[in-house]
This record gives C-alpha cells, sequence and structure tokens, in this order.
DNA sequence: TTCGGGACTGTACACCTGTCAAGTCGCATG
DNA sequence: CATGCGACTTGACAGGTGTACAGTCCCGAA
C-alpha cells in the first residue's frame, strides 16, 4: 500500500533538494531543461522522486517559483528599505540573474497556467510596493511634481530591465547603455546622491 | 532515388503553406506548438513533407522569422515615412499581435542559435533605423535639447511595449496605462500634433 | 519481536519529438 | 513508349516526456 506521497512535507530533505536542482537547472540551463529527469539527475536522485514529492511538473514549477518570489522579496524589500531606494530597487531590477529567471518563468507559464496566476499575483505586489516606495520618496523629499508618475516610474523600470536582458540573450547592445543611463538620471531627480 | 528535397525552392506552393501554418501555430498557440507534426496538420499536409522542404526544425523556424521580419519591415518604414513617424512608431511597437509574436521568438531563441542570430542582426537593425528618424524628426523641428537621446527613446519605446505585452500574458496590468501615457507625452514632445 | 508507515525503487505506459530512408505516383521530356 | 525526376507517402527509428502503480527497504513504536 502507499502512500502519503510528501506533497505536503514541507520540509522533508529530499524535497528540498529536488527544488534546490529545479531552480539552479532553471538558472543554467532555462526552460527546455525543466524536465523530472534533468533535475532529478542533477539532484542526483531517481526521476520518480519528482512525482513522489509534487502532484505534477505545474506542482513542482509553482513551488520553484514561489521560493523564488519569497527570496526576491527579500532582497526587494532591503533595497527598499536602504537610503535610497530608488537606486537600490533600479540595481536589483538590473541584476542578471534575477532578470534571465523571470523569463524563464515567462516561457514556463505558456505551458502551466497556475504558474501564470502566481505571476500574476507576485508581479502585481511587488509592483504597488514600488509605487508606494517611489511615493514615499517623494513625500519625503517634498516633490510635488515628479518626471513621471509612480506608476510609470515603477513600470519603466521593470520594463527596461527586463528588455536589455532580452536583448542581451540575442547579443543585442545597441541603446542600452543610453537607456541605462536614462533611468539613472531620471531616478536621481527623485533620489539625488 | 532521392531527391532535391526542396529545400531551395522558395516559391514551391506547398513549402509556402507550411511557411503560413508555422506563422498562423506561433501567433495562434505559440512556441510549444511550434513542432512538425502540428504544422504540418495545421498546412493540412503530411508531417514528413516539413523535412522535405526543410533541413530541419530550426531551418524553418529561422524561415518563418525571415518572412515575419520582412514583412515588419514594411509596416516599420511605413511607419518611419509616416507624417507623425514616432507615434506611428509607437503605435507599431504596441501592435500586440507583433509584440506578442517576438515573444515567441524569444522563447525559441533559447533551443534555436540561428534564430537568435537572425534576431539579433534584425533587432539591431531595426534599432538603428529608429534612432535614424528620431534623429531625423529632431534636426526638422530644430530639436536641440530633447528630453533623451535618441537611442535611448528607441529603446524605452520597445522596452515599455514588450513588457505591457508579456505582463498582459499574465493579466498583470498595474502601471500600464501610465507608462503608456508617459511615452506618448514623451513623444509629444519630439513631434507634437 | 512484530508491525506499520514513510521513503524510495523498478518497471512500465502512452504519447510526442525530430529525423531519416525507401518507395510510389504522375508528368514532362527524350 | 521509355525514362527520369520532382513531389509526395509509408513506415520507422531512437530518444525524450509526464505520469502511474506495485513492490521494497528501513526505522521507530508497540
Amino acid at each position: 500500500m502507499v502512500a502519503n506521497r510528501g506533497y505536503n512535507s514541507t520540509s522533508a530533505k529530499t524535497r528540498l533538494r529536488l527544488i534546490e536542482a529545479a531552480s539552479e537547472i532553471l538558472d543554467e540551463e532555462g526552460y527546455p531543461a525543466f524536465t523530472a529527469r534533468r533535475i532529478a539527475s542533477r539532484a542526483g536522485l531517481k526521476p520518480q522522486l519528482v512525482h513522489y514529492y509534487f502532484r505534477s511538473m505545474e506542482d513542482l514549477v509553482v513551488t520553484v517559483f514561489k521560493r523564488s518570489s519569497a527570496n526576491y522579496f527579500r532582497l526587494h524589500d532591503e533595497a527598499l528599505s536602504s537610503a535610497r531606494p530608488l537606486h537600490a530597487l533600479w540595481r536589483l531590477n538590473c541584476h542578471i540573474p534575477e532578470a534571465r529567471r523571470m523569463l524563464e518563468y515567462v516561457a514556463l507559464g505558456k505551458i502551466y497556467p497556475a504558474l501564470r496566476a502566481e505571476m500574476r499575483a507576485s508581479g502585481e505586489s511587488f509592483r504597488a510596493l514600488q509605487i508606494e516606495a517611489i511615493e514615499n520618496v517623494c513625500a519625503r523629499r517634498g516633490i510635488a511634481n515628479p518626471p513621471m508618475s509612480a506608476a510609470s516610474l515603477a513600470a519603466m523600470m521593470s520594463a527596461v530591465a527586463r528588455s536589455i536582458v532580452i536583448e542581451n540573450n540575442v547579443a543585442m547592445t545597441v541603446g542600452h547603455d543610453e537607456i541605462h543611463a536614462f533611468v539613472e538620471a531620471t531616478i536621481d531627480q527623485y533620489d539625488p546622491g
């Protein structure tokens, strides 16, 4: 007779190893390598264990994403609490490994609806936090007429950073330095150093 | 004995049907459906014909991309030759089907190096054309100190448009209207209506 | 010492993928 | 009429995918 199929054992060591391996695979080889067999082999485990600990690949990818997201939340929170929150946020947005990973999730989102839902939830809440942080900066610095609204600054930062990463993936470079400098200059108007 | 394997017959009707079908599949079902069998079935043809007309899936995807790209070149050229080139370009950038398609190519680029190379080439040349067009507008209108450099405006337009589409894919909306309005307002400073 | 249950393994299924080799058909040319 | 060749079909290969289910092991409680 079987089995609890440790779906819920959030602490099981082997389960964590799988999550870790899946995360590394996504970072190093991208979404096409996100398969049960590759992940298990990366973790030094039998492929069947993936379905012992996770109902399905969708379940796994959502779990991995949630972990990424929680991790990112810490960095994000740290950035927004720092002395110059907007610069810190911009630096975080431009952090290549994080941005690349998000791109893999975008691809996997085409396949797994539950992942899309999770991405939407976390994406919206990160953006809300950013908007709040930008408004706080404006209030603190007494900036009444900022160059752009808080929402559009937040959206622009993530759009530009994401785009640079996408284009780097195909070895494009034209305009990257310029747009990067422009965003930095814009941020400087809020949060001068 | 076989066969010329119509690799080069650029005009063969069946070959064109396959390219057309591949293009539609990419638009309607996305990169996961970009397989020889699905494409052939969509074209009402036997799957093996794909490899009769194309050396490999990579060969096919590159061919399809080149066609997209050539098509897009016409729209792009038309936009840049219009009375208000920057607004027309912005509208083109925001045209959802085109932007979504590009996203599928990004995903497929992870798998096919030759596609990446093609994307790089066409991407760089589109951007160069845009920069030139922006500089022309500045010269024509006598704008000596534009709000941002031509290169960064071009990069920003495509970054923002692309990002909105990515986020729409996961049903995110926060900040879209605002950033869209900001880009439009920026463009207005170059090319007022 | 028995027993139960959680952790893991072995084996397998059905399906899908890109790719290939050989054969067939029909038409146009000699 | 024969030949040849391009267009297409048949059939298959090797490998990959997610997923299922029964069996085995081991350890801790009774």
